[in-house]
DNA sequence: GGCTATTGCGCAATAT
DNA sequence: TATATTGCGCAATAGC
């Protein structure tokens, strides 16, 4: 598809946040097996590996999965403005579903007017004809009474142009 | 396109997340400029304050804020159940007025078609009307020509209950 | 294989 | 104070 509306409004990307997940939702494998305990983030980028600390699983398939790489702070950020982007689609098009819902309720009641009218026309014109009947049943000689439509001009002709 | 498959149903509480976070938003302040350090979150759930460690800056308005604290374990589980049923619900919401939308369809071209039906019905009426003012004006004898509706029995008068 | 897009989820701020 | 809503980042994964 198309995809040209990169934005580089850049806008609101001053966040210092810093997260660390263990078992983040599903995933089977464990980064650091059995033990529950997940190395300190390492926020200061003071040296990899620097601390007494034990290192890591050091079960990194790649590069890609240090947190501290590079590399992984772009794939978050890309992945970051996707979310956001994807959100926003999403809410607008809730947005303009409900927005459709109100055009089509309007049309809806235009739509039911119409019909009205319509209809209201339609048994005026109806009757006439029924009347016109009678008469000529009552009185074949065509002399003309109330209703008859052979001496009435229909003054209900509007046209459906409304 | 069509993707309805959840993943599995599990998904339980079972996460063992720790976050920190520095300013989680909107905060206009950056938190350390180039060094984005912050205290760890002594994710280690050795012992509450056991560790020779720095006090963290001890500004806990009260143990609510403990990461550790089992009140603050709950306040986060009712939150989270919280958050899930805002998101039910709000997904529901959407798909409720997507089918209005197509419910809403349906019946506009269903009055379409009843306009349409209506107006054809009418047209025929006045149609015969007219002719007959022609047959009236061009022959006041009433003589009875093609379209005359007074000779002539309309077949057209179909009731409006399609 | 790599990329973006979508989705479920937890956190925290905020609204009610 | 409790729940509801919202924005956000993460990770899994769907889709191209």
């Amino acid at each position: 598809m198309n995809k040209q509306l990169q934005q580089k409004i850049s806008s609101t990307d001053q966040n210092g946040v810093s997260v660390i997940q263990n078992q983040p939702h599903n995933s089977a494998f464990n980064p650091a097996g059995a033990a529950g305990l997940q190395q300190v983030p390492q926020l200061v980028p003071v040296s990899p590996g620097g601390g007494g600390k034990a290192t890591p699983p050091s079960k990194m398939k790649k590069s890609s999965m240090d947190k501290d790489s590079d590399e992984y702070r772009q794939r978050r950020e890309r992945n970051n403005l996707a979310v956001k982007k994807s959100r926003m689609r999403s809410k607008q098009k809730a947005q303009d579903t409900q927005q459709r819902v109100n055009e089509l309720k309007e049309e809806n009641e235009r739509l039911e007017a119409k019909i009205k009218l319509l209809s209201k026309e339609l048994s005026v014109l109806k009757d006439l004809f029924l009347e016109h009947a009678h008469n000529l049943a009552d009185n074949p000689a065509s002399g003309g009474g109330p209703g008859d439509i052979c001496n009435n001009n229909n003054n209900n002709s509007s046209n459906g142009s409304q």
